[in-house]
DNA sequence: TGTACATCAGTGAACGCGCGTTCACTGATGTAC
DNA sequence: TGTACATCAGTGAACGCGCGTTCACTGATGTAC
């Protein structure tokens, strides 16, 4: 707004990007070209070119800035109780994904960006499971985890959060507010076992 | 084979179906068109339609065929030892998975086939989603799990594998071959949860 | 057993579409002296 | 402050492509009498 009157858009790269992350939301990435895009900036085609060296480097930029988001939310978590900790990080895992289930699916589909092909897109990834890895390590050195291996762990409850959300924005379990406490409730089975008491466990019988 | 001279096919939808398989495996959903796999059959593209209303019913009818297997794989699973049940129930799932990364992708894909599109599809994966439920339901019965609802631990449930299945066969976290003990270990963690045992659970807390 | 006929499973041509990407270009902008 | 020039960010045209799907059709097959 308020530009002259020239034909350099002069912004170019940020409007796309944003453009693209609305079409995104709403159609999904299939329903991202860069001619559509174009046309919708009333720009050239080519004009993308510029500033993006292809469609699938639109895509993995647009996933990154996903993982950005997604570790902000996670850093901002109260890390004081580790119960506590360990639920939030998970539930805002999964509010993100139900939040932006088309984003989510840019991240994580593999099939569109497969890991390896964009580096920067793996380490923002990386950077983001840190924040789940980190939380962990923190409970366990407090003595609130068993003592196992962290990399287990890690495993154990992104693999939770991941399937939950995964399930859960491609409408096979309700979703947060149609069954607000499921995600919880799924969460803290991880945490205190499934085991029923009376039942001695194999670990029980060890210490006994 | 020994086909008369005839235009006619004769198995026309048969074969179809199973290059659409063997193209699936390769290349994933995006990879299938009808004018190609027609153009491989020596057949022209109309002739299809003939058996397939449009590419959806083709690709959904993959999908179908994908949970019959996987629920084939999951009632073959030994039900004799509850714990050894739930594991080997998630050993499998996880197996399937890596066996069939793109015919996974296509079943819980989401995007491609939305729930609620195709009723058979939808009806296939449930039939499937079933046999985990009911050995749930089954090692609850005999008091090896805890006495909660049985929705709330198969979902806990079937997120985990899902979760980790699809971590795995995007690359971000170590396969079966690599990592053997992986999926049993992440299995025993939501049996026997993740809670230090000097540590006094909530749980714990009401009991004593 | 032979024949008329309905149905079935193919055909080729065409519609209409959008896509990613490259090319040679031009006009605007920024910069060094 | 003015000017020559390099660079930058656009342009329109085009390449080459494959796609799903519909249409009117034809030859083969199966069936009833």
């Amino acid at each position: 707004m308020a530009r002259t009157a020239s034909y350099h858009h002069g912004d170019l790269r940020q409007e796309a990007s944003l453009l693209a992350l609305v079409t995104l939301r709403e159609q999904g990435d299939t329903g991202i070209s860069l001619r559509a895009l174009a046309k919708q900036l009333s720009v050239s085609a080519p004009a993308l070119y510029r500033h993006f060296s292809d469609r699938d480097s639109l895509l993995a930029e647009l996933a990154v800035t996903g993982f950005e988001e997604l570790r902000e939310r996670l850093l901002a978590v109260d890390q004081r109780v580790p119960r506590r900790a360990l639920i939030d990080i998970g539930l805002v895992y999964v509010g993100f994904a139900q939040d932006e289930p088309n984003l989510y699916r840019l991240m994580f589909g593999g099939r569109v960006l497969p890991k390896g092909a964009h580096p920067k897109l793996d380490e923002a990834g990386h950077e983001a499971f840190k924040v789940l890895e980190d939380t962990i390590a923190r409970a366990q050195q407090v003595g609130y985890l068993k003592p196992m291996p962290v990399a287990l762990m890690t495993a154990a409850a992104w693999s939770l959060v991941h399937g939950l959300a995964q399930l859960t924005i491609d409408g096979h379990l309700p979703a947060a507010n149609a069954e607000p406490m499921l995600a919880e409730g799924v969460l803290s089975l991880l945490l205190d076992g499934s085991l029923s008491d009376p039942e001695p466990t194999s670990h029980k019988e060890i210490e006994q």
